[in-house]
Parts: structure tokens; sequence; C-alpha cells
DNA sequence: GCTGCAAAGTTAAAGCGTAAATATTTGGTA
DNA sequence: TACCAAATATTTACGCTTTAACTTTGCAGC
């Protein structure tokens, strides 16, 4: 095996992203248990909004990530749940701009503290310096592979 | 914002996974460019079965951090391209043994091929002592998680 | 004003993940 | 033997992602 950085036994669970899979399961889990009835995709969303409301659906998918038929989906399931709409633009009419409703207001708060929470639980134990580093090497990774 | 040991603006990229989303879909990328119509998830599946034939569903479900539902489908797509077959246990009649067939074969070095390249191209300019603390940082990260 | 191309968004199909309900089989226990 | 709980696998329903094709709108150049 000349000229590998890794072995390969380790390339699933990089692959994979288990831990990042686990997480995420958790804050799934722990929505649920406070009654809160909307998906970790969904609040991610919900989650640019609160930083900065009436976007694109264009720039909504920059922001996460995502491919614009993803986003598509995913405001026509938040938009059933009444907690955005989408609004034509006036400059533009291609664009849809989402801003949020008044019931989506109260879930800030509390789906913010659910996250630190379980974000506080994910972490336990690992110093500043580790998070700094893993942070440095995602995006490394990311710019790598984009 | 007390007692965290995060900002909350580093919240979404962590969980979200952005790095290993980015791995996956170059993988995903290299396998259909180079003529392979297999997923990143079915390979995941066959990568377990290369390392040891003839493990029952819920031990794939194991060791692919996956669901006993996800299995059960991923095998059957698997099954449709004919690359593997369950075989019914002799010792419990509840459980299905999967192997691998002759037309998986073919598959192995090509894929361990593409895999490592992309790995060896997302891990560029990264060093051995930064992966050994990501790969740590994941396993407690799971741990604390799971 | 056309023409052609690019951008924003939608739709449909296929694959995957998860939860809940169900069926079958197994093993332990009264 | 009869019963009951646990284990294995399947099925169904719902949500997310990706790809490709398509529509509408904007724009640049002629």
């Amino acid at each position: 095996m000349p000229n590998n950085q890794f072995k390969r036994g380790e390339l699933y669970s990089v692959i994979n992203g288990m831990a990042t899979t686990a997480v995420a399961r958790r804050l799934q889990k722990n929505f649920r248990n406070a009654g809160l009835e909307i998906t970790i995709e969904q609040w991610s969303v919900l989650y640019h909004l609160w930083k900065e409301d009436g976007l694109s659906q264009q720039e909504l998918g920059t922001r996460t990530f995502r491919d614009k038929a993803s986003i598509t989906r995913l405001i026509d399931n938040i938009e059933k749940l009444g907690l955005v709409e989408r609004i034509a633009s006036k400059e533009d009419r291609r664009v849809n701009l989402v801003y949020l409703t008044d019931a989506a207001k109260p879930l800030q708060e509390k789906t913010y503290e659910l996250a630190n929470q379980t974000m506080n639980e994910a972490l336990q134990g690992i110093s500043k310096e580790e998070i700094e580093i893993v942070k440095n090497v995602f995006q490394r990774v990311y710019e790598n592979s984009k």
C-alpha cells in the first residue's frame, strides 16, 4: 500500500462520519423529547433565517451546503408547518424570498438551548485546542473535496 | 453564553458534517465517473463483506452503524445488482447470512483504489498527527453521543 | 426587437435513514 | 408442555438528497 497517508481500515468511519451522524441523531431525539416536531434539516434552515431573515432559496442552499432541489423540498415542508412563507422578490421574479412567520419565533430559544446542550454533551472532555484542530482540519478537507 | 465550549456560529457546520459530506459526494462522483454503478452506502456493505464474507444482516448493521430496516433495503438493492445473495442460516432460522457473488469480486480492487485516491486528495496537506487527533476526537464524540 | 444562454426554482424518480408495527423463530422458565 | 420475552428480519410511512429534465425570467449581444 504505497503512498497512502492512512490505513484502509480507517477509511470507512471517516467517510461515514459516524460521529456527526451520532450527534445528529441525538439532537433529533432531544428535539422530539421536547415536543418539537421539526427535523434537524428543517432546523438548519431556520437557524440561518434567524440570523438573517428573507434569504433567497439559492442563498439558503449555499449557506446550508444544499442542492436547490433539496431546498425546494425543505421549504415546502417548513411552509406546511406554518413556520415560513415564500414571498416573490419584486426585483427579480425568478427569486423566492423566504421569511419566518410569527409561529417560528418561539422555537428559536428552545432549539438553541437544546442544540447547545447536545453539543456540550457531545464535546464533553474535549479541549478547546482539540476542537480548533478538528475545525481546521474539517475546513481543509472540505476545500480539498468540494 | 455561560458554560459553552463553543460558539453558536460553529454549531451548524459541526452538526452538518459538511466535510464528511463533501468527501462522500466526491467519492460517489468518482465511482460514477469510473462506470461503477454502486452507491457509497452499498459499497460500505461490500467493504465489510470483503473483509469477512457471510455476515448476518444484524452484524452488518452493527459494523456499518445502520438500522436493521436500512440494512434490509440495502441488501435488497445489492442483491438486485447480483453482487450478494442471502442464504438462510442452518443454525438459526431467523438469520440471513449475506454472501458475495463472483460478480462482486472484480469491484474490490477498483473501488479500494478509488477510495484511497479520494481520501488522499481529501487529506492532502494534513499531517498524521492531525489525523490522529481527529480520529481520537471523533471516537470520543461518538461515545458521548451514542 | 430577436436570439441564445444563464440563473432560480420546480418536479419526478430512485436511493437511503428512521420509526413503528408485524411476523417468525428462539430460548428460558414455570 | 405451555408460555413469554428477546432477537432477527420485513414492511410501511415519512422525510431528506441527488440527478436530470423542465419552466420561467433576466440579460447580453446583435
